[in-house]
DNA sequence: CAGCAGGCGGCAC
DNA sequence: AGTGCCGCCTGCT
């Protein structure tokens, strides 16, 4: 355990626990990888899945609570687009981390 | 509210 | 096989 392939595999994993209709931080899903201040890894490493992933990698948002994606980005529309489908309200393209926030 | 520096991997040279 | 630059980040100034 600890080399980079299983690290990348990790974040996967813990990106397929999170329910629908629940959103987790980039340094969340890091965490619950095992690999706490990776949250840059976590957001390299879903730029880089390819379209037909069944991931849902929608569900991961910045610390902020919003989509870390250019608004004017296609991936940005279709992130925001599946979770609205999955009951998340956004607040002028923010959400809350409350409400909608995965606990474990 | 914006700006800068820090820590972790990935990918290119 | 080693070095360096960059990123869908974060927390602190």
């Amino acid at each position: 355990m600890g080399n980079k392939d299983s690290n990348r595999e990790a974040i996967y994993l813990a990106l397929m626990n999170i329910p629908p209709g629940k959103v987790v931080t980039y340094g969340q899903l890091a965490a619950l990888a095992g690999l706490p201040g990776a949250a840059r890894l976590a957001g390299t490493l879903l730029c880089g899945l390819p379209e037909h992933t069944h991931l849902p990698w929608h569900r991961v948002i910045n610390a902020q609570g919003k989509i870390s994606l250019p608004e004017s980005s296609p991936a940005y529309a279709e992130q925001k687009r599946r979770l609205q489908a999955e009951g998340v309200e956004f607040k002028n393209q923010k959400i809350s981390l409350r409400i909608y926030g995965y606990n474990t």
